[in-house]
DNA sequence: GCGATCAGCT
DNA sequence: CACAGCTGATCGC
């Protein structure tokens, strides 16, 4: 059944002594891998003066119609045509290896929440501590100092250009009823239609790296986190470190100086209080109870009584009035039915909220801080706001709030007012000094951003500044749209927010970190990546964070976020937030990565789809099947018909086969390169396949043990260097030939060869072969660049656009403007 | 000195 | 180019 893969031979023999190929049957545990024979002869015989040739000749990607066919391109004829095998390539069965039809990696379950520390002097960066114990060194090198001194630039990934939603040019599908897969009616199905799905053939029995552990528990073992290296990491440090809590006093001040603006616009002085910052229903039911006692409440914008919706959807609604800007469209009413906007209808027209709802602001803040247990201590107390200010950490000592990390919360939180509120006087300073021609220009705030602020506070406000009605007069023609900030961002937080990090119909953020806003308090987070997590710290306090089990658990252990402040998401089952159901399902990204669908009251679906690799089961999952999807939001990393790389299964093999061909140099090390998370699958199914173990550092170890893996897989994994001769590195550190020449150096007793392992999806570009890897040698280094891909690629992306069939995409990558945009969809309809 | 942020780089 | 992230400079406290 076996066949030999000889494409590997190529690297090392010359091709006058490729030309006979042995073969043999190789039993490693429970694989069975084939290689020429002549191999390790021809190899043993030329190393380490190693002339390979540049191309590698390599299986190729096993068809996805039928993954047990490898096409293997002749040992004479170099691969470049990775896509298109030639008619001279063989095409035989794939050797029995479990990576094909292996069941992937299943979570371990129990695994404890890791608590990983790492002595600070050690290294500061997570990974480059990897370099400094793989090379026993006792002097400190830093690999990357100095080492490339040219280096190009680079754009940022994500240009927080704010893209209109109109201009992206609306796709619509035909509804296909192809298996009762899509139907047009098939929308909005209610709480009990997905109780009879069968989720059976949902993700749930997708095995898979990246299952979510249900039930988090918050690092339970406390004298785990004393104990040896654990104790000194840069994670420890996070987590003990105070935060300031300064990042929302600039945004705080710009509300309360804008507040006024709005309620001179609505030519009221009547007070809306709405509690816009919560995440518990129970909150938002008591709103709403408030709200019914003291009679109706009005969209501002479009006069539309929202008296029925919670306040998180009063919001979304106002928001929704001001994006729809010139153009009627719908808008969501309390009955959740469609209205249209009067077009051109400004504030001063509008109708303003008639009733207030009071509601303290003192409880109000304390449900904020995640300590509504205190509010029966404050209101007995009868502590109102100006007298919450001057508390002090005795004073909430004596009137019962004891627990050390309440107290220290509150104690923050009250620093944070005290200097709001020095900085709302300068802000009214600020406003008073802005010009009407200035004012025409100003940046803007949410008309919903005046929602949240606490009464007391906007009364403040109102009695000062006569010199607002002057702006607001000014502002008012243009009051329907959003206004632009009036100073110059200093920050990401205060641009705009890009469209794919909103979830229309609800008052959601995705990954949107980069963005905090204090509109918003149910902020989600796909992935642990830092292009997505990116402006979350330790003082985030902007609401609740949702994510799955394992990235709660990276962020609890990396960023230092408290459990209290996140709320764990389970794997393809429907959840309600704040009204809106809530489902997420595997990304097959990296561990922990999430694509989400949200099912606001408004019947518009959105997919939100984070990083994801498109894979078969999706297909299968029921709830997708049925779904009708109105935006998806679209991981688009890979949007072009140049990224059309290999399945992982293909890659994986390929780099099992290589290193395969190589042990028995025992003086030959393997690095196989990894991000903080991701790429974990490459070096497991190795690990497997070769029944080896792998090195990897304290610090990734810590990290692993929150994956999810069986005791089994963790099994895999060493922390003695010594133990094997597969090591996972940082990405970074295999970036140059010039960094894996210092890792040489630090081995050069102990290896006599390096092979490295680069897995990205960008090593099948523009200008790179297209093959399941391409090689390159310096000396006795040899570094892989290997497709191995943890983005959708091309065909994956048309595939997955042709299986969801929405209405609208929101390409969420390279998207930088309309135009780009639109032509990443056009690709994607081709 | 520390944390947060950003630009510049691979 | 960009994946994801490292590094040093700077700022504010």
């Amino acid at each position: 059944m076996s066949f030999c893969s000889c494409s590997f031979l190529s690297h090392f023999c010359p091709f006058s002594l490729i030309g006979v190929i042995f073969k043999f049957t190789l039993k490693l545990g429970p694989h069975k891998l084939n290689f020429g024979c002549s191999l390790h002869l021809l190899s043993a015989l030329l190393l380490p003066n190693l002339n390979a040739p540049e191309s590698l000749f390599l299986p190729s990607m096993a068809s996805p119609s039928n993954p047990k066919t490898l096409s293997i391109s002749s040992a004479l004829t170099d691969d470049d045509d990775f896509q298109d095998p030639s008619p001279s390539q063989l095409h035989l069965p794939k050797p029995t290896s479990k990576i094909a039809s292996r069941k992937p990696l299943r979570p371990y379950k129990n695994a404890t929440p890791p608590t990983s520390k790492k002595p600070k002097q050690y290294s500061s960066h997570v990974g480059k501590e990897n370099i400094a114990v793989v090379g026993k060194c006792t002097v400190d090198f830093d690999l990357g100092h100095g080492l490339d001194s040219s280096r190009p630039t680079k754009k940022p990934k994500q240009h927080p250009v704010s893209v209109e939603k109109d201009s992206l040019a609306p796709v619509v599908f035909e509804k296909s009823d192809e298996n009762g897969k899509r139907l047009n009616s098939a929308h909005h199905k209610s709480e009990s239609d997905f109780e009879d799905l069968d989720l059976g053939h949902g993700l749930d029995n997708i095995e898979s790296t990246i299952d979510c552990c249900s039930g988090v528990k918050r690092a339970t073992n406390e004298e785990e986190l004393k104990r040896g290296y654990l104790f000194k990491s840069i994670e420890a440090r996070l987590l003990n470190s105070n935060g300031g809590l300064e990042e929302r006093k600039e945004e705080e001040s710009e509300e309360c100086s804008e507040l006024d603006l709005l309620l001179k616009l609505c030519g009221e002085e009547d007070e809306v209080y709405c509690d816009a910052l919560t995440a518990d229903p129970h909150r938002q039911e008591e709103c709403l109870e408030l709200d019914e006692e003291y009679g109706l409440i009005c969209c501002p914008l479009c006069g539309a009584d929202i008296s029925d919706l919670s306040g998180e959807m009063r919001l979304v609604h106002t928001n929704e009035c001001l994006d729809k800007d010139e153009t009627p469209a719908d808008v969501v009413t309390a009955n959740n039915d469609v209205s249209i906007q009067c077009p051109g209808q400004v504030l001063n027209d509008s109708p303003c909220p008639k009733e207030v709802v009071h509601m303290s602001p003192v409880v109000e803040w304390l449900r904020n801080l995640g300590l509504p247990k205190y509010e029966e201590i404050f209101v007995r107390e009868e502590i109102d706001w100006d007298t919450l200010k001057s508390l002090t950490e005795e004073d909430l000592f004596s009137i019962g709030v004891t627990a050390l990390g309440p107290r220290k919360k509150i104690v923050n939180s009250i620093l944070e007012l005290r200097k709001e509120t020095a900085e709302e006087k300068v802000a009214r300073q600020d406003v008073t000094k802005i010009t009407p021609a200035d004012a025409g220009t100003r940046p803007s705030k949410l008309i919903t951003d005046y929602f949240i602020c606490p009464v007391s506070e906007r009364k403040k406000v109102c009695a000062t500044d006569k010199a607002q009605m002057e702006v607001q007069r000014t502002c008012s023609s243009a009051s329907h749209k959003r206004i632009q900030k009036k100073t110059p961002a200093k920050s990401a937080k205060s641009k705009d927010i890009p469209v794919w990090c909103s979830i229309p119909g609800t008052p959601f953020r995705v990954d949107a970190f980069k963005y905090l806003r204090r509109d918003c308090s149910h902020w989600f987070l796909s992935h642990f990546h830092l292009d997505h997590y990116q402006g979350l710290t330790k003082s985030f306090c902007h609401g609740k964070i949702y994510c799955s089990s394992i990235t709660a658990k990276l962020v609890n252990l990396k960023i230092g976020i408290p459990w209290d402040m996140m709320q764990v998401l389970p794997i393809n089952q429907k959840i309600n937030i704040a009204g809106i159901d809530v489902t997420c399902f595997e990304a097959n990204h990296c561990p922990g990565s999430l694509i989400i669908l949200f099912e606001p009251a408004n019947g518009k679906a959105v997919l939100h789809t984070g990083d994801f690799r498109f894979c078969e089961e999706m297909t299968r999952n029921a709830i997708l099947q049925t779904c009708c999807i109105h935006s998806l939001i679209l991981d688009t990393t890979y949007c072009d018909p140049q990224y059309d790389f290999p399945k992982q299964e293909a890659v994986i093999q390929f780099v099992i086969e290589s290193i395969q061909a190589e042990t028995f140099n025992s003086k030959t090390l393997f690095l196989i390169g990894s991000y903080t998370i991701g790429k974990e699958r490459l070096f497991v199914e190795v690990a497997r396949a070769l029944q080896k173990k792998v090195y990897v550092t304290a610090s990734k170890l810590s990290i692993l043990e929150c994956l999810g893996f069986t005791r089994e897989e963790m099994q895999f994994f060493t922390l003695n260097e010594q133990e094997s001769q597969i090591h996972v590195v940082p990405m970074w550190t295999l970036a140059s030939f010039k960094r894996l020449k210092y890792v040489a150096n630090q081995y050069a007793r102990r290896y006599s060869l390096i092979v490295a392992f680069s897995p990205t999806g960008w090593s099948f570009g523009k200008g790179k072969k297209k093959s399941t890897g391409s090689r390159w040698q310096q000396g006795t280094i040899i570094r892989y660049e290997v497709p191995y891909s943890e983005h959708s690629s091309f065909t994956e992306l048309k595939e997955f656009v042709k299986f969801v069939s929405p209405v609208n995409i929101i390409p969420s990558v390279n998207n930088r403007g309309p135009e780009s945009s639109s032509a990443m969809v056009s690709r994607l309809l081709d």
